[in-house]
DNA sequence: AGGACAATTTAAAGCGCTTTAAGTCTTGGT
DNA sequence: ACCAAGACTTAAAGCGCTTTAAATTGTCCT
């Protein structure tokens, strides 16, 4: 009767069933059980089978503290992400396959206005990830080559100069010279490019519409305007090259965002996308594909960068590789409707 | 010399720091270093100085695993989460906050293409979570109820019929009501509605726009046009409206994402909006922010809903509450660009 | 039947921490 | 001086699992 107290809670009584229940249950050890759970060979078929049964009766299901302790090993891939980046969620799905076709299991921990990367980074740590994908860390350099000392570091999406730790990026500095190849293929010349701010991803892009632009001899057209990586700066930009006597043919823009800031203001004024001027983005966001924009932009590949940075991590966990490794993807150019002939 | 081999690896040598290595470090006991390092009170002020000195020495840094393991507390919260969505990451923003107030972490589980709810969930239970917070779940609710034994469920933005569980949600009739008293407001009398699907969420949204209608006499002009969640599916709906003689003077879409199919479909076909039609969303997405379209939406109050998760999974762990308990959230109509007065 | 060898099974020692009961020291009162 | 009452400290027993060495059983020859 005095149970009257714990009735009160559900799942009195029977907690979660452990190993040695299942051991129990079919009257072998857990040894056994634990060898048949894991797939380990060793036991014999007919113990395989009534160890199966008996974990799928009783709703076993592995507690992952326990055995992370005891193998010493979690078989967990940390993963910092910005969880508003619609770019990192595509990777994180990515991550997820690719981890699961080795054998390993994610642990997400997101940046947010109030959690910084140390924080989720010790996070991550405290799980015991044994290796750490970090999705676009803006830590500098000593800092990641620091941290990977205490578990390997794969940086994604980011140039680091002189990586002591593995890397998995695009060519930004590519993907900007192909927009301007494809534009100047149009017979574009007048090709300005709206900055995105400082930060190693905006000086490639730059750095990629400088060379593309002095590769086709129009060095002297290069112009790039202020800008960051929002909507807003995109507007500002525009707004500023409507007050000129002349708009340029086309308009680069450091990312999608930005673009179609650049494409609202340009629509607002009148002024014709993509018949008077073409406008560029870059990230293949979602928002570059709604219909109602439809912006040419150029995407990172999401699904290879994820599966170059698990194949990193598991070199270093299950391979011992320990020179540092740089994956520099190529980005692909995604033609939409914002880019034509000049006028 | 012969670590030749193991100085190819970091880390060898000074592997991660234990408890043990800072009590040696000071001449304790593990004990005390466990009491000073968790706040404990008990140890004395000099022994608490120097512990902490030596587990900052030697960056020291709690091992998850073994801690739950040894005090049969995980302190963490699963939560299940689409990645691709931002109302989401915005929960997670906020719910991040409200369970370190409470001492609890977050671990993330996500749903992919790949990964359904089941596995998500299972993966949250290896983690030893305490409690499931579970964003937008579609499994039925017998289902749900099931896990509820396993360990107390809270779903969040959906209603759960008779619910035996947690339910913590905006009331999605009363939203769309508001948008519905808006518009009629400014004497809108033709308002149709473009479906979101089947699904919970879309039947309380539609019931809410009929409700609204008869509620003002307007019985007689409710036209619901069928559509989903996407994009496509308020274009398509648009179009619909197009070809016939009239024009409604208002539309609410069952999201935004629809709502701005809408939009685009009208615009393009030289429609002024909010001059000859309205166009109402729902969700408060970062789209419907954007400046290009400025939509007029309903918020759902993240911030709220998230502490209101937290709170209730907190009451039934720490606090012995048995009693399942329905937080029903007034959402906020959001007034942007898209409404105004019929021609 | 006896023994070598292979096939299974299991006892037992942890993994790194928490927790509690049982110390050990101080104090201060008498 | 002596003892009770704090104030600290710590030994030791796990938490639920993995892993290895050792034990047990079975099989096949000669």
């Amino acid at each position: 009767m005095d149970d009257g107290g714990s009735m009160r809670h559900r799942n009195s009584g029977h907690k979660r069933p452990r190993l040695e229940d299942v051991a129990a249950q079919v009257g072998v050890s857990t040894a056994s059980v634990s060898l048949v759970l894991r797939g380990v060979p060793g036991p014999s078929e007919r113990t395989r089978q009534r160890v199966l049964k008996a974990a799928a009766d009783l709703g076993y299901q592995v507690d992952r503290t326990a055995s992370t302790l005891a193998s010493r090993r979690s078989r967990l891939l940390g993963v910092m992400v910005d969880i508003h980046s619609p770019f990192h969620a595509e990777l994180v799905e990515h991550l997820h396959t690719a981890a699961e076709e080795v054998g390993y299991d994610l642990v997400l921990s997101t940046l947010t206005r109030t959690r910084d990367e140390q924080t989720a980074v010790e996070t991550l740590l405290a799980f015991r990830s044994e290796a750490l994908i970090l999705l676009g860390p803006i830590s500098p350099a000593d800092t990641l080559a620091a941290l990977d000392n205490k578990a390997p570091v794969i940086a994604v999406g980011r140039r680091i100069a002189d990586a002591a730790l593995d890397v998995v990026r695009t060519a930004d500095d590519d993907g900007v010279g192909q927009i301007v190849d494809h534009l100047v293929g149009f017979g574009h010349r007048e090709i300005v490019y709206v900055d995105g701010g400082k930060g190693v991803i905006a000086t490639d892009r730059r750095r990629g519409y400088r060379t593309a632009m002095r590769r086709h001899g129009l060095g002297e057209h290069i112009r790039v305007l202020t800008g960051d990586q929002t909507e807003a700066a995109g507007e500002h930009a525009a707004r500023h090259l409507l007050r000129d006597p002349q708009l340029p043919t086309a308009v680069v823009a450091f990312n999608d965002q930005s673009a179609i800031g650049v494409l609202t203001a340009l629509t607002r004024a009148g002024v014709a996308v993509p018949g008077q001027v073409s406008v560029v983005g870059y990230d293949d966001d979602t928002l570059s594909r709604l219909s109602c924009f439809n912006l040419t932009t150029v995407s990172q590949n999401a699904q290879e960068q994820a599966r170059h940075a698990v194949t990193a991590a598991v070199e270093r966990l299950d391979q011992d590789r320990t020179e540092p490794r740089e994956v520099v993807l190529t980005p692909r150019l995604v033609l939409r409707g914002t880019t034509a002939e000049p006028a």
